[in-house]
DNA sequence: CGAGCAATTGACCGGCGTCAATGGGCGTGG
DNA sequence: CCACGCCCATTGACGCCGGTCAATTGCTCG
């Protein structure tokens, strides 16, 4: 837990690639990353910003607010497969996978900044170590991924919220958004549900739980941490695959 | 499903990228993966291939046998994560992430060949092209594990089940390993329980249903799809996330 | 101020887990 | 070539976590 705010006015892709690349950019790279022309379009909670099927020219980084990306079964079932804050750069897979397998919808209000595959692709090419930086942000999406396919796979109810709550207050404290283990908290309980692949109602009893074991409180779309290591603990947390600091 | 045996003579790698690429290789970048350096091993049912924490520095492509990826909460449970059939390169995410988030393990008898990270890394230096291709090679692993995270928390074990043997059933028909919808199937009951995040005794009870419904069959380790459309329907199965077909 | 959805809780149910026992396939050693 | 042991496969009995249904109470917003 170090929350970085002074990172907070940068380029949010100069952030990104700074966070996540093994080496250091030069001034080069660094211009042409801040001269990547984007424009930035804002959507409302619970719109969806590119859907499954979509053929996308263009991949976008989010600005403000929190995403998610899901998929749905024909029955009308939902999965949330990931959240995203600030900095992320959700479709970035879209690059190289024409059609999208996901959708990626607004938790609460957004701001994205899109950007058009020809230029990534012209600054990839002009500067070749960016694209080793950008696969590792795909990877890395990835990993997240697979956590989540564990907690779904093998941990029960308690856990699988508790390690939601862990990485997300984790990550957004990476970003500065989480001072204090406390932070905004837009997604509702049905939405949770789509998450944790619970239903609503076992969510709630399942945030109860967690309140009545002092872990943390959440009221009015805010949450605040009480006792991170227990958290952790019930959670089973390990950050490693968030691959955050270096 | 349409297999095609006459590739299972090519250089592997060869074959695995001519399936995922969307343009034409030249003749040099076919001479340049032909060439690529390439030390074959051989691993025993079980045996893992390397495992999670490790921080190898070459990747693998499988050439024979089936493998899968999983991770272990620290309660020790265990979830498969996906399963590899020849010609895949299960972790070629390891060029850009040092350590393993995942384990893999033969599940039989298994072929691989290891090729040093600096040989690939100079390789595609030499034709960034390739570097799509792969990089698009780890975004359609990713994609079917996201695939797997949809099934597991939105699907029930029946559905799962049958998700599964779709899912392996067809890309092993791609390369030609499942003609007549009929394949060896190496994976125990508590493997198949630790892919589908059930008990191996319900897995029991699920294939039994599936077997009564007249869907497949399966006895000493051979499988036989008796009704594809009854199966993939029961699956909910869309194959579009392989990303095989063009 | 009413509509609509989220939050909360209770009662009940069912899919899947747990426990336990039996049978089967296969490798190893006598 | 058979006996033993080990693990997988199979099945039944029973229990519980989480699903389903339904009612009530907020919030939030038009």
């Amino acid at each position: 837990m170090n929350g970085s705010n002074q990172n907070a006015t940068r380029h949010p892709l100069l952030r990104k690639v700074d966070s996540i690349a093994l080496f250091e950019l030069s001034s080069e790279e660094r211009g042409a990353l801040e001269a990547l022309p984007m424009q930035v379009a804002q959507f409302e909670a619970y719109q969806d910003i590119v859907r499954e099927g979509d053929r996308p020219g263009r991949s976008f980084a989010l600005l403000s607010g929190i995403a998610s990306t899901y998929k749905t079964t024909r029955g009308g079932k939902r999965q949330v497969m990931s959240y995203y804050v600030p900095g992320d750069v959700p479709d970035f897979q879209s690059l190289h996978l024409q059609t999208l397998d996901i959708s990626i919808a607004a938790i609460s209000p957004c701001r994205v900044g899109f950007v058009q595959h020809e230029a990534v692709r012209a600054l990839l090419r002009a500067h070749p170590r960016l694209g080793e930086v950008f696969w590792r942000a795909t990877l890395i999406d990835a990993a997240v991924v697979r956590e989540w396919m564990l907690n779904t796979g093998r941990r029960d109810a308690y856990a699988r919220m508790a390690h939601l709550v862990c990485e997300l207050v984790t990550r957004l404290d990476a970003v500065g958004l989480a001072p204090e283990l406390s932070c905004d908290w837009p997604m509702t309980q049905p939405e949770l549900a789509d998450a944790l692949g619970i239903t609503p109602v076992h969510v709630n009893r399942t945030i109860r739980d967690l309140k009545a074991a002092g872990l943390l409180s959440l009221r009015s779309r805010r949450l605040t941490v009480h006792d991170w290591a227990g958290l952790a603990s019930a959670a089973d947390f390990d950050p490693t695959y968030l691959h955050l600091g270096q």
